[in-house]
DNA sequence: AATACGATTGTCT
DNA sequence: GACAATCGTATTC
């Protein structure tokens, strides 16, 4: 069971508004960000949905990398966001801290051809300055998105 | 204890 | 584009 990850979003920390470790706050929901590096970050929100991280930083350095979306593939149908993503590969807070390096969670997956990355602001952010507007939404060109890029924002990286 | 809100999504206009 | 659904957290009293 895998899909092609082709959406993603950085959240970077206390200095991040719009990060759930915005200023530094700690708590049991949060906990999993400032473990290590290569676990997962899975928290449940508005009641309904689940959302996928990945921790990316040492102990201590409360970063993390949401998944907004996955191209369908074998056992994997349409995903775009990410509580549909995690409800899609029926992912819960059970996984919550859960090591995602080695194990089958994921793959690197070198056949990949080069592809543009196009860089936008975040989705679902308000209220946080210009942490709102930063280009911290990272996504390869396809027509698994969970929204359609904007010409304006568009980017190489 | 009570309240307000959210790293969302589906439906309706 | 606007709004309801739905409940765990965080915040406040």
């Amino acid at each position: 069971m895998w899909g092609r990850l082709v959406e993603v979003e950085a959240y970077m920390g206390p200095d991040d508004l719009a990060s759930h470790s915005a200023g530094g706050r700690r708590s049991p929901r949060n906990e999993a960000m400032y473990g290590a590096p290569g676990h997962a970050y899975v928290y449940f929100t508005y009641g309904m949905h689940h959302c996928l991280n990945f921790v990316t930083r040492p102990v201590g350095v409360p970063q993390a990398v949401l998944v907004r979306a996955l191209e369908p593939g074998p056992g994997v149908g349409r995903c775009g966001g990410p509580g549909l993503v995690c409800r899609a590969l029926d992912i819960d807070r059970a996984l919550n801290g859960v090591p995602l390096v080695p194990p089958d969670l994921y793959v690197v997956d070198d056949r990949v051809p080069k592809r543009r990355v196009v860089e936008t602001p975040r989705i679902g952010i308000f209220n946080s300055g210009d942490w709102q507007e930063r280009p911290l939404r990272f996504c390869w060109d396809s027509p698994h998105l969970s929204r359609p890029i904007l010409n304006k924002t568009k980017r190489r990286v």
